[in-house]
DNA sequence: ATGATTAGTAAGCAA
DNA sequence: TTGCTTACTAATCAT
């Protein structure tokens, strides 16, 4: 039984990304040149770069290592980035649903001022109902229920 | 001006394979000995494992390889889970906002509704209050005010 | 040993 | 080419 075989360098239609298998790849390959630190290396602009390689008289397979040098380098940033984004979205969130929370706190008070307003009006109404009536006022059909 | 803090990744030498040329060379020799599929390696217990190791007569240096590929491929599955666990979570925190997103307008609703009846009552009030006031009626104090 | 989480890496997509 | 996002790997931590 053959194990799942290779990297396929160009697959074309899968809709799912290939899975990646390191263990038949080969390992990384250090920093060709140091002489440009890493910092320099992915701040430098592209004309910068390959200026500085061509005057340094590179051999092209070293150009192409520093150039994927850069490129991971890049990467490294961008992966910070998007995590940073990442949990801040999360933070973002959170904020949101606490912030709801308290609203719907005042929300609740504020029902319950108004039912208590309304029981108070309640009792105020059929107090004076009942006063009226105690002194033998026929009241209109309006005020005749509760 | 120093680098960047890289973390030290301790056991690379261990790891060390032959080199290859980047892209599109036929690998060497699969690490992992095949007749095993990475499903089973997984899935195996580790005595089960141990057993077959021996059984099949692999050095140690592919024992080794072996069992690290298995803490690989365990490692493939538990970042997974964690990656869906992540997004379980966000969905879950945009559920539960959109929820009390509604629980709100619900309670603005009620608000709203209760309002109408204080003013209601309010009118109401206020209209016994003028009619026993055209009655000539004289009214205790506490019906005085509006 | 197992599981979870993190930074780093390359692939692939988008602009 | 650049930036972002994803799957994967190894390291690290906790159990």
């Amino acid at each position: 039984m053959p194990q799942e075989i290779k990297r396929e360098r160009k697959s074309t239609q899968s809709l799912m990304r290939p899975k990646r298998d390191h263990w038949n790849e080969a390992p990384l390959s250090p920093c060709p040149i140091p002489d440009i630190s890493d910092d320099e290396l992915v701040t430098i602009s592209v004309r910068d770069l390959n200026r500085t390689l061509k005057l340094r008289g590179l051999t092209r397979d070293e150009i192409v290592r520093m150039k994927q040098r850069r490129r991971t380098l890049k990467n490294r940033g961008y992966a910070a980035s998007c995590r940073i984004k990442r949990i801040e979205q999360k933070d973002e969130l959170e904020t949101e649903k606490t912030q709801e929370w308290h609203d719907m706190e005042a929300l609740h008070d504020e029902n319950n001022r108004i039912s208590d307003e309304v029981e108070s009006l309640k009792g105020k109404y059929e107090a004076l109902r009942k006063f009226a009536l105690s002194k033998k006022i026929p009241l209109p059909p309006e005020f005749e229920t509760t």
